[in-house]
DNA sequence: CTAATATATGAACAAGTGTTCTTTTGTCTA
DNA sequence: TAGACAAAAGAACACTTGTTCATATATTAG
């Protein structure tokens, strides 16, 4: 008897809420998608709405619970171990957030946290946090790590974490923007690539 | 007797919806910024907007004008003068790039851009355009015409360009959310300078 | 000063918003 | 089968939205 965090009830509806409201406030904002249009694509009324949920702010916080919970998992070992060996951590780390900016559900949520990050301060608060420094804190440990094996120059490893990151993050928001008007990534799909090879000859010494 | 383009007439009102639209909107986005709360501002009821405007899109349209006329002038020949020495190049354009990040004006349209970028198409092109193609071009003339003068290794003068404005767009950002919530931008106040320290020494050959 | 014109007001509109009822329907349990 | 409970519908609410219109008040021109 499996127990699941989000109660084991029959909640299919409250799931398929969940599931088209992800889309639209992704789409639409907070103040865009409707509690009439979020109903009406689950296939309900407004008011059954609020049998599963408080408000329609509940239903975002729930959703909006997906922004930061990306499962961006390099294990503290594995960082290390891979530092060590310089150019393939840059690879391995590149290639997860590659993979993070083309995943659905990432998208959504990348899409969502850009639409309301100058509407909620919260959300300001927490991109700095798991956004920003937390990729900052995994990245220079690394970049430390290289120093202290010489492979690459001697610097301030945040400095270089801060330049590395801050083009991941460039490159995510033209491609999730050419993808939301369905637009070809052709032009961009191996700008992750070249990164990792440009950045890697920039600082091995 | 100068000539303006926005008719000489006396237009004290109109200039202040503008001035308060552009206020509200790059605050609460186009949205959440009312004709009510416009006019409110402005000092006047709602009905008297419409005494200046078409409608509450013809105000927008005004104001998002000013998004893309950033008055980011280095002209063709002395992108060419300075390109040839190397980085004072690149201290000129950063330093430009730099003001504007912090003038209160392209700092209202940055956020009203950042505000709409996902519920407005033509936004989104022209900042592919605008923001990333122009500069593009700018920068990787700059890069060629370094390695050309062998101050930088050779490569891809638009990889190049492209690696070095998506730092400056990504401290853009985070400085201009710093600046939203009212919070000090000590902590990366000199983020540009370091870029052009660590970009230069990271190409130079 | 008078007439014409521009700009303001205040009320109203139709449509949309989030939310709350009461009533009906469905589903599971005793 | 009967009763309990969860979830749906439908109508209504108070309020906000963009916009319009008739009317009043300034401002300017002859």
């Amino acid at each position: 008897m499996p127990i699941t965090t989000t109660s084991t009830k029959n909640n299919k509806t409250k799931d398929k809420i969940l599931k088209v409201s992800t889309v639209l406030f992704s789409k639409l904002g907070y103040k865009g998608a409707s509690v009439r249009k979020i109903a009406s694509e689950v296939g309900i009324r407004e008011s059954a709405l609020y049998n599963h949920f408080e408000n329609k702010e509940e239903i975002f916080l729930e959703v909006a619970k997906g922004i930061f919970s990306s499962p961006f998992s390099l294990e503290h070992e594995e960082v290390a171990e891979l530092a060590a060996r310089g150019k393939p951590f840059l690879q391995k780390f590149t290639m997860q957030y590659k993979m993070l900016t083309f995943d659905k559900g990432n998208e959504d949520m990348f899409r969502l946290l850009m639409i309301e990050l100058f509407q909620n301060k919260e959300l300001r608060a927490q991109f700095m946090q798991e956004f920003h420094a937390k990729n900052i804190k995994v990245l220079s440990e690394a970049f430390f790590i290289m120093m202290q094996n010489s492979l690459i120059h001697s610097s301030d490893p945040m400095l270089v974490a801060y330049e590395y990151i801050s083009t991941l993050f460039y490159i995510r928001l033209q491609i999730t923007l050419m993808r939301f008007d369905s637009n070809s990534t052709d032009s961009i799909s191996t700008q992750f690539e070249k990164h990792v090879e440009f950045f890697w000859e920039s600082i091995k010494v």
